[in-house]
DNA sequence: GTGAAAGCGCTAACAA
DNA sequence: TTGTTAGCGCTTTCAC
C-alpha cells in the first residue's frame, strides 16, 4: 500500500535531457526558439520518463487544453452525437473534453455548472441547449470563449450552432402533405417565457409547423395541442386530438419521445398506424430507429453540430476577439413506417 | 469587446477584509484557527466581491474538489441514473463532477481519458464499466483514489460497486418459470477474453441464467445464443431461436436493446408477445418503460450505485489507505406486458 | 537559440 | 488566533 510515487515533472525531464525547464516547456508548446537537436533530446527524455504535463499547472499561466461541454439534460438522446462530433474534431489536437452534467431545466443549476467549469480552468465552453437567460450567457461568454449549441438567437459575445428547426418542421409538413394529408396536427412543448419562445428549438418547430401549413395552403387545418416533450405529453396530446369532432389524419410530434406517447394512445384507441393515422416525430432518436417502431423522424446532424461547435471554439480560443459567427445546419427527413397516404 | 476583467483572487478578498490571505484560505477550507469574527469579515468580503476560488490553483497544493467520472459508452442508457446518484450524493459538498467521454469499447481510448482526467487534477475517479485490463485499473488506482462501477472482480487498490447480475438473471428465470415456462432461452453478448468473461456484467448474467435454470431443474432446457447487446444482435439471436425444431416459450435477452431486436423478429415472424412467446430484457431502460413496448426488465438501481460510488470515493479521498470495499446491490424485477404464462 | 528568474492563485508549514 | 514565507508545476518575460 505505498503512497503514490511522485509524479514526473518538467524538472525531471530537463535534468534528464540536460537542458533548462524553459527548453522543455518550449518543446511542449512547439514554441519559437528551439533547435531540432534540442527538440530531439527533450522528446526522447519525455518518452523515456513517461512524462505527462499537468494540465492544471499549465493553466496557472497558460492554457489547460481542456474544453468544457455543458449538458443541461443528460438524458437528451440528441447529445451523444454532438459529443461524438466534438471529440472527433478535437482528436488530433492537444485538447480534451470534459462534460458538466447540468440540472435539467434548472437555470440556477446550469449557471453553477458553468461557473464550476470556469473555476476549473476550462479554456472554452460549449453550452448545449442552455436554458439560461441571455444576460447570463453573455456574462459567461465575457469570461471565457463560448459557443452555444441548439438554441436560436444570437449574441455578439458567443458563436452559435443550431439546427434549422423551421426547415425541419417544414420537412415533416411537406412530407405529410405530399402524401396527401391535410388535417395535420402538431403536439408542441408548452412554453410561455418570451426568451424561450424566441430561442428554444421546440418553440421554433411549432412556429415552423404553422408557417409550413400556411405555405401549403393548409392554414385552416392548423391544429396545435400544447403539452410537453415527454411520453406522457404525447399521450395526453393524442388523447386531446382524438376527442376532436374531426380527427386529424396525421400527427406531427415535436419530439420522438412525445411521438412514442402518441403511438401508445393511438394503439389504445384501436387505431392503426399508419393505416388510420400517420405519425412523425423529431430528433431521429434510437427509439425511432427501432425496427418495431420505425418512426418517421427528422435527423438533426448532431455530429456536424458538434464538429462545427468545436471548430468555432478553437478559433475563438486562439483569437478571442473574433466576431461572433452563426452556423445553421439543415436537418434531414428520415421517412419510415409510421407515415403513409391517408385512407 | 473588452477583454475579460481580471478575476477576483484571494488577495483581493484579503485586502478588502483587512486580513491575511492565509486567513481567507482557512475560512475557505473551514480549517482550524479562525475566530468567528474573522470568519464573518472574510465571508462578507467574499460575498461583496463575488469571489470564487480557482479550483485549478487550489489543486497545485491541495485539492481541486473535482471528481472525474469516466463513461466508456456515452450511449449506455444505464449511466444517467448513476450520474444522478453521484451528483445527488455530492450536492451538499464542495465537490463537482466532470464526465470524461471514453472511446466505446476501446481500451486505449479509455486509458487516455483516465490519464487526461488525472492530468487535470481530479481528486478521485469513478470508472463506469471500464473495459481496461486489471493491471491498468490497478495502475490508475495507485495514482489517484478510484472506484470502479459496473464490473465484477475486486482489487486491493480500488473500491467496487456492482449490481448482482447473477441474482438479476435469476429474477428473470424464476419469474418466467413461476409463470410456467420451461423452454427459456437466453440471448447473450459474445465474449472471449478471460478477464471480461470473469468480470463483465454480460458474462455474469449468462452464467446466472445457466445457474438459475439448473436450480429450477431446467438444466436440459438451457439454450443460449451468442450475439451482441444490440438491436441487431437481438434480432439475429431471435431468428436463430425461431429456426430451432422446438421453439422456446420465453426469451430472456441480456439487455433491453437486444430485447427490442427480439421483439422485432417475433413481430416479423407473425408471433404475438406474450401470447406465443414471452420476452424479458435487462436494464429497465426508457424503451422498456414505453407504454407501447411495456417490456419486462430488470432494474439495476443506478441511483444507488452512483450514490454509493460517490460515498466510497469521498471516503477514499479523505483516507487513501482505507482497505478496498466491495458493494453489491440487488436488482429488482419490473414485470410488464411482455411476459405471461405460456400457451 | 538558450536559460535564469519571476510569478500564476492558492495551501501548508512555521513563527509570532 | 493570526500572519509570514515558501513552494506546487508550469509558462513567460527578458537577459544573454
Amino acid at each position: 500500500m505505498a503512497s503514490p510515487p511522485r509524479r514526473i515533472t518538467i524538472v525531471d525531464v530537463a535534468k534528464h535531457a540536460q537542458v533548462s525547464t524553459t527548453a522543455v516547456s518550449k518543446v511542449l508548446r512547439n514554441a519559437y526558439g528551439t533547435s531540432p537537436a534540442m527538440r530531439e533530446k527533450v522528446q526522447q527524455a519525455i518518452a523515456e520518463l513517461g512524462y505527462r504535463p499537468r494540465a492544471a499547472a499549465r493553466g496557472m499561466r497558460g492554457q489547460t487544453y481542456t474544453v468544457g461541454v455543458m449538458l443541461p439534460d443528460i438524458r437528451n438522446p440528441f447529445f451523444p452525437d454532438i459529443i461524438d462530433g466534438i471529440t472527433e474534431r478535437l482528436r488530433d489536437t492537444e485538447y480534451h473534453v470534459l462534460l458538466g452534467p447540468g440540472g435539467c431545466d434548472d437555470e440556477e443549476g446550469e449557471a453553477e455548472v458553468a461557473e464550476a467549469m470556469i473555476d476549473r480552468g476550462m479554456d472554452g465552453l460549449i453550452l448545449i441547449a442552455p436554458v439560461s437567460s441571455r444576460s447570463r450567457l453573455d456574462r459567461i461568454a465575457s469570461i471565457v470563449p463560448t459557443v452555444v449549441v441548439g438554441r436560436h438567437g444570437h449574441s455578439a459575445r458567443y458563436d452559435t450552432v443550431v439546427d434549422d428547426d423551421t426547415a425541419g418542421a417544414a420537412l415533416v409538413v411537406n412530407h405529410l402533405a405530399d402524401l396527401g394529408h391535410k388535417r395535420i396536427a402538431h403536439v408542441e412543448h408548452f412554453e410561455t417565457d418570451p426568451d424561450r419562445l424566441a430561442e428554444m428549438p421546440n418553440a421554433i418547430r411549432a412556429q415552423g409547423y404553422r408557417q409550413a401549413m400556411r405555405a401549403r395552403g393548409l392554414a385552416d387545418e392548423i391544429d396545435v395541442v400544447s403539452t410537453a416533450y415527454t411520453q406522457e405529453g404525447g399521450y395526453l396530446g393524442a388523447k386531446e386530438l382524438l376527442a376532436r369532432p374531426r380527427l386529424p389524419t396525421a400527427i406531427f410530434a415535436g419530439a420522438d419521445i412525445a411521438a412514442m406517447g402518441v403511438l401508445h394512445a393511438l394503439a389504445e384507441a384501436g387505431l392503426s398506424v399508419p393505416g388510420d393515422i400517420s405519425v412523425a416525430g423529431y430528433d431521429n432518436t434510437t427509439f425511432a430507429a427501432l425496427g418495431l417502431i420505425s418512426l418517421t423522424s427528422v435527423d438533426q446532424a448532431g455530429r456536424q453540430t458538434g464538429s462545427n461547435a468545436a471548430r468555432l471554439l478553437l478559433d475563438r480560443i486562439a483569437n478571442p476577439q473574433t466576431p461572433a459567427a452563426q452556423i445553421k445546419l439543415s436537418p434531414t427527413l428520415i421517412a419510415r413506417g409510421t407515415t403513409a397516404p391517408p385512407r
